[in-house]
RNA sequence: GGUCUGUUGGUGAAGUGGCUUAACACACCACCCUCUCAAGGUGGCAUUCACGGGUUCGAAACCCGUACAGACUACCA
């Protein structure tokens, strides 16, 4: 086709589209930025969450665009209607706020560089596309889908590459005249591209953490406009990202197979490359083998699970943080007093290969977390986690919190805090003895009950020897006193020497009355515990503990 | 079938040709400490880096082949 009439197609193709690339070129101008500066981007669809592969995307970006003093903003693709649900923007904005994941740029904050809704682009992407026509690297197919699967099952059958290519592009010589009358018989058409490329050739792609990749050259003619005028996530990418200035494409590995393809519509649109990121996918273990995580299959894929559970969000960005960079795990180590942002991440410290999503290395790093928090912090937070997800126990908390507080701070002022606690949701069944009312009715339900202890030595120790206001080793020291007074070693080795010498040893009149008191056989420090409860209601539950063993 | 990319203990991984007797962390096991638990301490857990060949004085690292795994192969993103 000559220009002539190449001109008079991209006419009768878009005759509603009256600017021309210049004038988006000159609203978009370069961005005014030191040197180094990331300009970053997240594309999620508007499904209603993020889910746990998009948040590791999200926050790569945000901490790359952020430590380089540059731009991160959220781009909605939603060209595809069947992946929108109503509401859907919501839903992903909620989720990325929750892990301080801001956007500089988005549909909500606004920018210079919008509108960052992809559906409302369209005119943009038909802009080029009819520039396209006119160059001659795009043309209307009229192919049916009929046809198209034709085609591929004979591809399949020959085993050969599958798609419109070659000679299977058939439309992709039409003349001015054959597309008229096609398009007089009104026949549905969408926009393909003419790809210039050969297969045979060999191109080459320097990616930030894969290194160079080399593939055959594009020479597919793939849909750039759906039949309903709307862009393909292909041309939609280039066209963005050239527009707004995309500097670092960071993205999921999926899209590497992709790569030669938007390669090619860089260099036909005559638009600068950016620099390309592909991170490894999250994985999950299964029966059938290694998958990725799938938000279908998996409840942990989904980023609000975590909040229902009760893991804390800086817990889960301190475990994506540690999967981004392998240093990262190391340096928080010997830098427990920094921030995640005062570590520098960077593209060669990112992982290859798929990484496997661990459960248990979470659960530690939020164990940590909440060994360094104050009681007073962790009751908070457990406050608010319970008004959200368990109403009674926020009414609970709330009543005892002076009490709760204490029992949340035992053994905290030390050096090695206890690490018993990896959720929220953790806090009810570990101190369920702190709080009478839960207590009363666990009723000793936590004890397996195989050993009925002696409650007339523990009521008497109690009313006699026990003296809340003395140290701790005052305390340990009273009560190995009356131990021995009672017949019983005053330490284990003891008893081990001369088992037949007594009727057991300190620790055995300390597991009764931990039992007696808690209701299980471990704890935190005993006395800690008994000096918060107070000697009352030590003594009610050694009374109810009596009852409990005489039905 | 094709195109890419991987493969270092149960897991995440460090490793860029001699400092590797393979770091570190999680998990697991044992012992120690100890009134229980948690924490902490000590040690164990890859005689070897998927396999086979090559290059080299020297290979987990470089090259080739094989096997296996993953991603993609849509008018989805």
């Amino acid at each position: 086709m000559e220009l002539k009439e190449r001109e008079e197609l991209a006419e009768l193709l878009f005759p509603n589209i009256k600017h021309d690339r210049d004038y988006y070129e000159k609203m978009y101008p370069e961005r005014n930025l030191k040197d180094g500066a990331m300009v970053t981007r997240f594309g999620p669809s508007p499904t209603g969450f993020v889910h746990m592969g998009s948040l590791f995307g999200s926050f790569c970006d945000f901490v790359f665009a952020k430590q380089s003093g540059g731009v991160f903003f959220l781009r909605i693709e939603d060209t595809d209607q069947k992946r929108s649900i109503e509401n859907g923007v919501e839903g992903i904005f909620k989720d990325l706020d929750a892990f301080d994941i801001k956007p500089n740029e988005s549909s909500i904050v606004g920018g210079k560089y919008g509108p960052y809704i992809q559906s409302e682009r369209t005119e943009i992407y038909q802009t080029y596309v009819k520039d396209l026509i006119r160059q001659g690297f795009a043309y209307p197919c009229f192919m049916s889908e009929e046809e198209i699967n034709e085609i591929r099952q004979e591809q399949e059958l020959s085993k050969i590459k599958i798609g419109i290519y070659g000679h299977y592009a058939v439309d992709r010589d039409l003349s001015l005249n054959e597309i008229k009358e096609n398009l007089d018989k009104g026949l549905e058409y969408v926009i393909r591209l003419k790809s210039p490329g050969n297969a045979k050739n060999e191109i080459e792609v320097m990616d930030c953490i894969k290194g160079k990749m080399k593939f055959p050259e594009h020479d597919m003619d793939t849909v750039l406009l759906k039949k309903d005028g709307t862009p393909t996530y292909h041309l939609a990418h280039v066209i963005d990202d050239h527009l707004m200035h995309t500097t670092h494409v960071i993205r999921g590995d999926e899209w590497v197979a992709s790569l030669p393809l938007h390669v090619q519509l860089f260099q036909i649109l005559g638009f600068k490359m950016p620099h390309y990121a592909h991170t490894a996918p999250i994985t999950k273990k299964d029966e059938g083998g290694i998958r990725k995580l799938s938000k279908r299959k998996d409840p942990e894929a989904k980023v609000s699970y975590y909040d229902e559970v009760g893991i804390p969000i800086e817990a889960v960005k301190l475990y994506l943080a540690t999967i981004l960079n392998s240093n990262f795990e190391e340096w928080y180590l010997n830098n427990q007093d920094k921030k995640i942002e005062d570590f520098t991440f960077s593209f060669d410290k990112m992982a290859i290969g798929g990484t496997l999503f661990d459960l248990d290395k979470l659960g530690n790093i939020s164990k940590t977390y909440f060994s360094r928090k104050s009681g007073e912090e962790v009751f908070k937070e457990t406050l608010e986690y319970a008004k959200k997800f368990d109403k009674d126990y926020a009414r609970i908390l709330e009543e005892n919190k002076e009490d709760m507080e204490k029992f949340l701070n035992i053994e905290k002022d030390s050096d090695r805090p206890r690490k018993d606690i990896s959720k929220y949701s953790d806090v009810k069944e570990e101190f369920s003895y702190a709080i009478d009312e839960l207590f009363y009715k666990e009723n000793y339900s936590k004890y397996d009950g195989n050993k009925k202890f002696d409650v007339s030595l523990i009521r008497s120790y109690v009313q006699d020897v026990l003296d809340l206001e003395v140290s701790n080793e005052k305390w340990f020291d009273d009560i190995k006193e009356f131990a021995l007074k009672n017949g019983y070693a005053s330490s284990p080795k003891e008893y081990k020497q001369n088992p037949n010498n007594f009727k057991g040893h300190v620790g055995d009149i300390c597991e009764a009355l931990r039992v007696m008191v808690t209701g299980r056989t471990k704890s935190p420090d005993l006395f800690s515990i008994v000096k918060i409860l107070g000697k009352n209601r030590v003594l009610e539950r050694i009374n109810r503990y009596e009852n409990f063993i005489e039905k």
